[in-house]
DNA sequence: ATTTAACCTTGATCTATATCAATGTCTACT
DNA sequence: AGTAGACATTGATATAGATCAAGGTTAAAT
């Protein structure tokens, strides 16, 4: 469903990008030959906040995280990625990267230098539009993780979390009620904003309730509904009441 | 400094956008004019979500407010925009408006179709890196935000709003250290995660330390680097200790 | 095969900040 | 010029979740 993303596949002409891979020769059909496809070990760097922009970055296999460092010295990990996602979209800002990337674990990525980007950018409509597309989606994928954070409390959206991983891996063409973690519960509480600890309480209650069930990094979602209508609970913070639902008409007459 | 903006002004060959609103005559110097200029008055909408992608608009004049609204209702302010600043970038994700905007005071936009966007982004390189640059800016900026979020305490996030208002000022030429807020209270609060009365409290707090003063709705910064320093200190938050310092190494004696 | 370090879990306690409540002030409409 | 509704302030209290503390489990390294 996500725009930001495709069905991973070996296959170039499968690729969100594959109009410029193929390298603009006439037969379309030319055998997909990747630009550039590399391979990482878990917990090794892509790029780092500061280095130069040179070029956007296609996760075809494994998974990773994107962080930015404030100047305290906290870092706050913005992004998880997985096959077929964009990733170094920050650089484009002033032409370094504002983010550093890090795999979670065996990854492989293709490399689209800039020159032959914005060559494809300038001879392609559908190219202008996937990358504007992968931008906006980022950007609004963003806007509704701030929703998140400002307006649920831990259980809602840890469940968010969940959900969003099974839809994802769900559009990959993989289960989305049995899958396996790539992050650390770190990670993971670093990401969603509380302390680790309230990640594994959670976990273990979700688990206890049989909405989840966790073993190790291997999630399981036993009870889908019940999980998606926790996020509905309104946690009803008062800042959000402009207009509140009055209830003094109704008189509680106490007896004693 | 932000990329994302520009100088002010009613003359089109400071715009950002210039080449496109000229409209790609020989004549460069030719009479700026504006495609579409149109002026709002306060709380009047721009777009809503749902709403069909048609354009994107550049504010002239004014200020606005862009917020997103989950299933359960609760709604949550995403960004807000000053004279320069480019909105509706949301709406290259799937063709329709994810966000609403709202103008917090009578203010003017200009407006540029679609089509036109397209055309002068296949034919100017420029165009097309001021576009992908705007959207990387407003992603990143959003990722420092988010990090704030997680990482500060309320009175560090409030100090980190005014800051970045007091520099969004500045960039457009107006005092960076008297300003007046035209969003209320109940927006800053939404926008920051916070109760309202947390924002009042804070600011009360921080004019009774000298370091702003508050009148209604002007700000004045009287202590910069106080405001900046706070800032700084670490929240030291349990869930960012991979590797905690060790202080083990030296022993307490107490002595009684 | 034992050590070390990373990762995770669980319980007890503390605190920042939300929530509840009441009042004050400004703005715009009749 | 008076009234209603939006906006803002201040104090008292409650609580979600951070922090502190301790122990357990796993995986890699010697």
């Amino acid at each position: 469903m996500s725009l930001n993303t495709i069905q991973p596949s070996v296959l170039c002409h499968h690729c969100v990008m594959s109009g410029m891979c193929f390298g603009q020769t006439d037969k379309k059909q030319a055998e997909p030959r990747l630009r550039s496809h590399k391979v990482f070990q878990k917990s090794n760097v892509l790029f780092s906040a500061g280095q130069t922009f040179e070029a956007i970055y296609i996760l075809r296999s494994g998974s990773a995280k994107s962080s930015i460092t404030a100047n305290s010295g906290s870092e706050q990990i913005s992004s998880f990625y997985f096959p077929g996602d964009l990733i170094g979209l920050d650089g484009f800002d002033n032409g370094e990267h504002a983010q550093s990337i890090r795999f979670l674990e065996t990854s492989s990525v293709c490399r689209i230098g800039l020159g032959e980007l914005d060559k494809a950018m300038a001879n392609s409509t559908s190219i202008r539009h996937k990358m504007l597309q992968s931008m906006s989606h980022a950007l609004n994928d963003e806007d509704r993780f701030l929703l998140s954070l400002n307006h649920m409390n831990s259980a809602q959206r840890l469940g968010s979390f969940l959900l969003n991983l099974s839809s994802r891996f769900e559009d990959r063409g993989l289960s989305g009620n049995v899958f396996d973690l790539s992050m650390t519960r770190v990670d993971i509480a670093n990401y969603l904003g509380m302390a680790i600890e309230t990640v594994s309480r959670l976990l273990t209650q979700l688990h206890n309730e049989k909405v989840i069930e966790v073993e190790k990094r291997r999630v399981s979602i036993l009870d889908r509904d019940k999980l998606q209508q926790c996020l509905l609970l309104e946690r009803e913070p008062h800042m959000l009441f402009a207009e509140k639902v009055r209830q003094s008409n109704s008189i509680q007459v106490e007896v004693a």
